[in-house]
RNA sequence: GGGUAGGUGCCCGAGCGGCUAAAGGGGGCGGACUGUAAAUCCGUUGCAUUUGCUACGAUGGUUCGAAUCCAUCCCUGCCCA
């Protein structure tokens, strides 16, 4: 069942489209039928991050548009790593530690995207990859590469001064296998991903056709930056996490709450299913009205990572905690038997500052606060007057609140 | 394998026997200004704290004293094979 509306064209609309093959075509075949596609995802860490979402929204459009995507993990290409767009080498993983995060991949996933009948897939390509065997896959696949235009590939390029080692040179080839598997098995036309992947997928369009005399096609989203073109989605502890365990969804809303205004527009098509003309309305808002934009990006993607219910937790806090209403739904830490403590080993043990020597810095330019009184001795030792109803506010910086709970 | 240039704090990058926890920049953090924004400005940025510990690829050595000198090893770039 396609969707009135050529999802290529709301695609392009929402400003996802970096590049693609043969655009005339590619929007052809998605307004005529319903597509196959795929979408890899290297399983680098055990949570996916803010860059991985982008993709898994172009997934979710396309999905909704009736089209099937087969969500693919790298089980496979995980161990070798991508050298795309990358300086140094990727750490080497084990076995285990590739298993454990396609799995949690998996599950994030599946919140975005339905599987139910079908109408959408799972793969993960250690399941072809790892059987390969070296003659066999030089001589099959290999024959269709030449170094040359490899090495003309603009991925490599960040490598050229550091060092391309012939491990992660042959990613390419691996994935460009995935997309012939994918192709045979799946009758999968179509790779997105990344633009940082778009000399991958051409590799993968290329040798497909070459294999099976198929046209393959292949689509790249814009890479999640901000308006000043560095990376968007890193925060103080790295990057911008999809797990709830490792960004807790008030700090989630956050991130996105003090997103710039420059960047509120491209975030609200982006990242959020609202209508174009409610992005463009927001992101037109002027001064400090364009905070309501922010409230609404924040909440919205918060919902789609989150849930309503988590979202709607992260909005009453933030709004109570900034209005200094109510500390009720602040981000709450224990600390039993606190009283009697030096403030900064509470605080050090929790973890709410990294190092001592951090806590004394803050003291010393006027960044901590309880209750609304500044610290200004290092030394501080609690007392039962902190925790008038078993709880002291702690504010380190501006923006960053604790419910010290001490029972 | 041969020649050569290197490996410095989160990153880039100076230092090349003591004054170096290590210039400068980026990033981060704090403050001012604001709109829980940006830009700007100021401060700060190993840990522990009252001169203690750990740090300049690794291990040994020379020295009163080394990131700086020597030896061996590991790693990387480039050129040659």
């Amino acid at each position: 069942m396609l969707a009135e509306k050529n999802v290529f064209d709301t695609l392009s609309e929402r400003g996802f489209i970096a590049q693609c093959t043969d655009e005339a075509e590619v929007r052809k075949l998605l307004g005529e039928k319903s597509v196959t596609f795929y979408i890899g995802f290297d399983p680098t860490a055990d949570s996916l991050h803010a860059g991985h979402f982008i993709a898994l929204m172009v997934m979710a459009h396309m999905q909704r548009a009736g089209h099937r995507p087969i969500c693919l993990v790298g089980g496979g290409t995980g161990t070798v790593g991508d050298p795309s767009g990358r300086s140094d080498l990727r750490k080497v993983m084990t076995d285990e530690i590739i298993e454990h995060n396609c799995e949690c991949f998996k599950k994030q996933i599946a919140r975005f995207i339905d599987f139910s009948d079908g109408k959408a897939l799972m793969v993960n390509n250690g399941d072809w990859l790892r059987k390969l065997g070296y003659i066999d896959l030089l001589r099959e696949v290999g024959a269709h590469f030449t170094v040359n235009r490899m090495l003309a590939a603009e991925c490599y390029k960040q490598r050229w001064e550091k060092g391309l080692t012939f491990l992660e040179f042959n990613y390419m080839v691996m994935q460009a296998y995935d997309f012939y598997t994918l192709n045979k098995n799946y009758g999968c036309e179509m790779q997105l991903g990344g633009d940082d992947q778009w000399s991958n997928i051409i590799a993968g369009v290329e040798l497909t056709r070459r294999k099976t005399g198929r046209a393959c096609y292949g689509l790249t989203n814009k890479l999640l930056t901000k308006s000043d073109g560095s990376k968007m989605g890193k925060t103080a502890g790295g990057a911008l996490w999809l797990d709830a365990e490792k960004v807790s969804p008030y700090d989630f809303y956050q991130y996105w709450r003090n997103i710039d205004d420059a960047d509120v527009k491209t975030c609200l098509s982006l990242l959020t299913f609202l209508p174009m003309e409610e992005v463009n309305r927001l992101s037109s808002l002027e001064g400090s009205a364009i905070n309501e934009a922010k409230k609404i990006l924040a909440y919205e993607v918060t919902k789609l990572v989150h849930g309503e219910e988590a979202a709607k937790g992260a909005e009453k806090s933030a709004s109570e905690i900034f209005s200094g209403k109510s500390t009720e739904n602040m981000p709450a830490v224990e600390t039993p038997g606190a009283v009697g403590k030096k403030l900064l080993d509470v605080l050090a043990g929790e973890k709410i500052i990294e190092s001592k020597a951090e806590g004394r810095r803050l003291i010393s330019q006027n960044g901590l606060t309880l209750n609304d009184e500044k610290i200004s001795d290092p030394d501080y030792i609690f007392t039962d007057k902190d925790f008038p109803d078993g709880a002291a506010v702690l504010r380190k910086g501006k923006k960053k609140f604790y419910k010290l709970v001490s029972k």
